[in-house]
DNA sequence: GAATAGATTGTCT
DNA sequence: GACAATCTATTCT
């Protein structure tokens, strides 16, 4: 199990730490799991892409001032769920946006969920297709990624899964956060070097 | 390959 | 009533 000091920290210190971990979801028996290859760091009342934006507090986001290791689960664009880590200790409301996995395990399970005509490396392939090919929805909302039926795992050496050294981690700006001015810029943004499932790839990857 | 439009609804002003 | 941390298909170039 994660340590809880692993999730309380700054989320741009966490956002690159969860490029190679396993994000396992457990329903009806099944085990369904991806390796995380893109994420990007949402950083509290100062950064005008965050939900927390201004010290913004409301039902939705609520789970983003709670505990670190929580999923804040949220809705977009009238389909499609977002799931997030909450980091930070309580009170400061930072989170990281799970962008894109690789998948690993119940390969079946994702192409049922996401349809016969999606390749395996684009199952998990962007946030909202992420959500879809790990049944993440609002039930999953405020769940302890620690443990339970949605966590995040090391990775196995056994599953033939290796922790990403720095050299392979690309930094680009956030996407569809151009409202946010200069903010949106900043390159907050971390993906696994020329890997497959990540969404919208940066130009040197 | 890049740009554009359409789908569709929870959330907040 | 406006808009959103998106995705897909379609229509350009």
């Amino acid at each position: 199990m994660l340590p809880a000091a692993f999730f309380a920290r700054p989320a741009l210190e966490l956002a690159p730490d969860l490029l190679g971990l396993v994000l396992l979801h457990e329903r009806d028996g099944l085990a369904v799991a991806g390796r995380i290859v893109e994420v990007e760091a949402y950083c509290g009342p100062n950064d005008l892409a965050a939900h927390s934006a201004g010290g913004r507090r409301t039902a939705r986001n609520e789970v983003m001032y709670g505990p670190a290791g929580r999923a804040y689960v949220y809705f977009i664009y009238g389909m499609h769920w977002c799931v997030n880590v909450v980091a930070a200790r309580r009170g400061v409301p930072e989170a990281v946006l799970l962008r894109a996995i690789e998948p690993v395990a119940g390969l079946e399970q994702m192409r049922a969920r996401r349809g016969p005509h999606v390749h395996d490396a684009s199952l998990g392939r962007g946030p909202g297709n992420l959500t879809r090919a790990l049944a993440i929805d609002r039930a999953q909302n405020d769940a302890d990624l620690r443990r339970g039926a949605l966590r995040l795992l090391r990775p196995s050496r056994r599953a033939g899964l290796a922790t990403p050294s720095t050299a392979d981690v690309v930094r680009s700006p956030r996407i569809g956060v151009a409202y946010a001015g200069e903010w949106a810029a900043r390159p907050w943004r971390f993906s696994l070097r020329g890997n497959a499932s990540v969404s919208h790839p940066p130009r040197d990857a």
